[in-house]
DNA sequence: ATGGTCGTCTAACGA
């Protein structure tokens, strides 16, 4: 089973590059974060034309907004994490195929201390609250999206000029090594990678062209996944084509299941 | 050099 995540920044602008890349690449799940629109106005029909016949949103106006597009039945469907009274849509867990997924768009922090940075903070805690329950109850868990967390320093293209700034900061790097102790590896390191792998660019300063980026998109897995998993992937090409999404699209391939 | 570029019910704001 192949498992995508892509964080398209309005699924409205990128419906045709997401089309594209599912007729390319043929995932059996395409998670979607940033899809900033709301549920009436999702593009279902196009979708399920394209042989996504399973579809579950979480959507608002302008911001935020994730997905989940499915060959496969999706069941037992959760938008919102226990014990935060959050109105934004950032969560989408469901069981597909027996897997259990999270497809997550983690916030984005703004500058270190800030109110937004205490939220990711807050909002980590409580995923990695409700993943730990999760986990008791599934064997075969995968955590994937826009971590907006950068893992390790290998893992950004200027380490110098990037520390202490958001998205790779101590506390929410801790955050995410907590969340990881519960028994998760990071898919794309169970595998040998090129060097300046990265899945995000900014939209300024050349940044793509100047491979200059950061891999804050990740695919997590349990255990039980991390023995069935024979790649993870980033895939760059969607970030070359006009008027991209500034993340590129990421996968893993699941023997069985 | 504190900018720059996107996307969002075109105006600040968030990323």
């Amino acid at each position: 089973m192949k498992i995508a995540s892509w964080n398209v920044n309005s699924l409205k602008v990128r419906l045709e590059h997401v089309l594209d890349w599912l007729r390319e690449h043929n995932p059996d799940v395409l998670g979607l974060q940033e899809t900033k629109t709301i549920d009436e106005n999702f593009p279902l029909e196009a979708l399920k034309a394209a042989g996504y016949e399973h579809i579950a949103y979480s959507g608002q106006k302008t911001y935020n907004g994730v997905a989940l597009i499915s060959k496969h039945p999706i069941e037992s469907i959760v938008t919102d994490l226990p014990g935060l009274d959050d109105p934004q849509r950032r969560v989408l867990i469901a069981t597909i195929k027996g897997v259990r997924i999270f497809n997550l768009y983690v916030p984005n922090g703004s500058e270190v201390d800030s109110d937004k940075y205490q939220y990711k903070l807050n909002w980590l805690k409580a995923l990695t609250s409700f993943t730990k329950e999760e986990l008791s109850k599934h064997k075969k868990l995968l955590l994937m999206g826009d971590f907006n967390i950068a893992p390790e320093d290998r893992d950004v293209h200027d380490p110098e000029k990037w520390k202490d700034q958001v998205l790779v900061s101590d506390k929410e790097r801790a955050a995410l090594q907590k969340l990881l102790k519960l028994g998760l590896v990071d898919s794309f390191r169970l595998f040998d990678q090129e060097d300046r792998s990265y899945s995000w660019w900014d939209y300024r300063m050349l940044a793509f062209r100047r491979k200059a980026g950061l891999r804050i998109d990740l695919v997590l897995l349990s255990d039980a996944l991390a023995k069935e998993c024979k790649s993870s992937c980033i895939d760059i090409e969607p970030r070359k084509l006009e008027r991209p999404s500034d993340h590129a699209p990421i996968f893993v391939d699941l023997k069985a299941s």
